[in-house]
DNA sequence: AAGATCTGC
DNA sequence: ACGCAGATCTT
């Protein structure tokens, strides 16, 4: 339990001001990823495969239960946890510490069977019999089922992370509650201005009830007033109990919960007290939190990068960690990974995503032009080399998505060109449910052919689309009954299995396409270089046969290597890329005082606003102004970050 | 699309 | 420490 006091109730302070204003309450109701009053819960269900055997076999709540799988263990309920079992040992060393220990063997599917099932013998049928899982995936979509059930079907998103884990965006909710609760927050902001300060909650004690309470950072005191982001989270805490109580009434169930302000310290909130317990780690609690972690129990540092980062810093800890300049970890481990890892180890893990068909679109037009221009650079004007097929990349929560499609031959490849397609392509991916918000678009083209010299004339031009689709993928012959060069016959993918052509090859050197493949292009150019020379001899050179634009990276795991990483932050407004959270705030406070004015001076309030960099009619100005790669766009402009 | 590798459980 | 599955990366 916390040792932390509950509030006095006292009256308000006269005074001081809310940190928050109306603007960041909009976005609560939004579930804005940038809201700092936003709440997030993550909810782990306690050894779980051991609880769906419990459950399965109607055992009693403290009968000490493993869940085996051949020789080894796979979960330990927490009762035997007590006899100090765990995953690592033996089945023999297990009965011995814990003789009333029931040891279930996992379903499995039977050579010849049409179906799975528990069998008495299966651990000793390892060479006729495969374990199946499904039983789990069943309870699992079962639980996740009544979670959804407990919760407001309009306000409600909940993403499945695993089979036993389930995080929860409660922005939306608890903003409807504040309001209900605090009717002071449902009027207007003086003057109209939602840059106002809120005014401050209340000062009546905030109930914790039997939440695990993260004590305050050492420069916080309790006796501090409480701001609207302790409301906030302590709301969140109340639905996360309905949630979990729901879980256990109806399906007998026990987890765990976290709730803070993003997902990482979610999650860490879970697991830090387990069973059947949740935590709560408010924002003026989360240097506490964080700083006494081994920085490998954040989630995408268990590995490699964990342990790249242990040796070059010679520590596992976060608070040894956090007093390394930014440009050491940028140095150690690259620009985006070094940024990623400075901001994580702070409790810092919230991007925007893409909320909109509009702004998805504004990024395709970006990385259109992107992948024009080093197009260009590979000599597609000339017809020196050509790729055949765009990807578009999607995420939504943990689904992803992607559609691909040919570029049509015989056509002249232009950025309008590859612009519509990539529109073409994200059509049919929202044509599929749910894909809003989105936290990750990313745009390729591949399947690199050289030199197509042959008679592409006008007759491309008048061959429908359709056609032109069923040439792409049919006998090597053009749309003028010509057959193709036989140099490009020869790269089709005869196999199924992708082959490429090295940038540089020749007809001499055709055999060894594949072998220098590298996936994605090289964005490792001098100017941007990050020192990693391993990286820089490694890539320097080297062919790209593939040209990738734009990731919004996933804020919840650290960059990958060899990936273009595009500034996230994009204004709704006028479509400009800003380089942080920050840049964006203000940036936006700049349009919302432009909009003041504007009003003032014509009375009428203008829809429109000022400068739309982006979408300008014609995007070839666009693409002439930002130029080939070499050139470093400038600031404040729509800009592409190196990593 | 298929195989390889990483990661977490 | 092992076996498995899902996600991500490579080809």
């Amino acid at each position: 339990m916390s040792s932390s006091q509950p509030f006095e109730a006292s009256s308000p302070i006269r005074g001081k001001k809310s940190r928050f204003t109306y603007r960041h309450l909009a976005q609560l109701a939004a579930s804005s990823t940038t809201c700092p009053l936003r709440v997030i819960a993550h909810v782990d269900l306690d050894a779980f495969y051991a609880q769906c055997e419990m459950v399965r076999l109607n055992v009693a709540e403290d009968q000490p239960l493993a869940v085996q799988q051949w020789q080894g263990l796979i979960a330990i309920n927490y009762p035997a946890r007590k006899f100090g079992l765990n995953r690592h040992i033996t089945i023999t060393e297990a009965k011995k510490l814990c003789p009333n220990l029931i040891c279930q063997h996992v379903a499995t599917w039977k050579e010849g069977d049409e179906k799975w099932a528990y069998h008495d013998d299966a651990f000793k049928n390892i060479a006729t019999h495969k374990v199946s899982l499904d039983p789990y995936r069943l309870q699992s979509r079962t639980i996740l089922a009544c979670i959804k059930e407990a919760l407001p079907a309009d306000l409600q998103r909940v993403e499945k992370a695993s089979v036993d884990e389930v995080f929860m965006d409660l922005s939306a909710q608890v903003h409807a509650t504040m309001l209900k609760r605090y009717p002071e927050l449902s009027g207007p902001p003086p003057y109209d201005d939602p840059t106002e300060s809120l005014p401050l909650p209340p000062t009546t004690a905030l109930d914790w009830q039997a939440d695990a309470l993260i004590d305050l950072d050492a420069d916080e005191t309790e006796e501090e007033d409480p701001d609207w982001d302790d409301v906030a989270i302590l709301i969140g805490s109340e639905i996360v109990r309905t949630v979990r109580a729901a879980v256990r009434e109806k399906l007998q169930y026990t987890c765990s919960g976290g709730i803070a302000q993003n997902k990482m310290i979610a999650k860490l909130g879970s697991a830090h007290k387990k069973p059947n317990q949740q935590t709560v780690v408010r924002n003026r609690a989360v240097q506490k939190f964080l700083s006494e972690f081994k920085f490998t129990k954040i989630r995408g540092l268990g590995g490699k990068l964990g342990e790249q980062i242990t040796t070059a810093f010679k520590t596992d800890t976060v608070n040894e960690l956090l007093p390394i300049a930014i440009q050491q970890l940028k140095q150690k481990l690259g620009h985006d990974t070094g940024t990623w890892v400075y901001q994580i180890i702070r409790g810092i893990d919230t991007r925007p995503t893409i909320t909109t068909q509009e702004q998805a679109i504004r990024w395709l037009r970006i990385f259109s032009a992107d992948i024009y221009s080093r197009l260009v650079e590979e000599g597609v004007v000339e017809n020196k080399r050509r790729p055949k097929t765009m990807n578009l990349h999607h995420r939504h929560g943990s689904q992803t998505k992607s559609r691909q499609a040919p570029i049509s031959l015989g056509k002249k490849i232009d950025e309008a060109g590859l612009f519509e397609l990539a529109k073409t392509l994200l059509g049919q991916i929202m044509q599929e449910g749910q894909v809003w918000p989105c936290s990750n678009i990313s745009l390729s083209v591949g399947g690199f052919e050289d030199g197509i010299v042959g008679n592409m004339g006008i007759g491309a031009f008048l061959v429908k689309k359709d056609e032109l689709k069923a040439l792409d993928t049919g006998p090597a012959i053009n749309e003028t009954g010509q057959e193709r060069p036989e140099k490009r016959r020869r790269t089709e993918p005869y196999t199924g299995i992708q082959r490429f052509f090295k940038l540089d090859s020749t007809d001499e050197h055709d055999d060894e396409f594949g072998s220098q493949y590298l996936s994605g292009i090289d964005t490792t150019s001098p100017e941007n270089a990050d020192s990693n020379e391993e990286d820089k001899a490694a890539s320097s050179n080297l062919p790209c046969p593939e040209a990738t634009a734009g990731k919004t990276t996933l804020s919840n795991r650290p960059p990958r290597k060899h990936q273009q990483h595009i500034t996230n932050y994009m204004c709704d407004r006028c479509s400009m890329a800003l380089e942080s959270a920050e840049a964006l705030q203000s940036h936006q406070d700049f349009h919302f005082a432009k909009d003041l004015e504007d009003e003032e001076r014509t009375q009428v309030a203008p829809k429109q606003s000022g400068a739309i960099p982006n979408n300008k009619k014609s995007t070839g100005t666009t693409s002439k102004k930002r130029g080939t790669r070499n050139s470093k766009p400038e600031k404040g402009q729509s800009k592409l970050a190196f990593g």
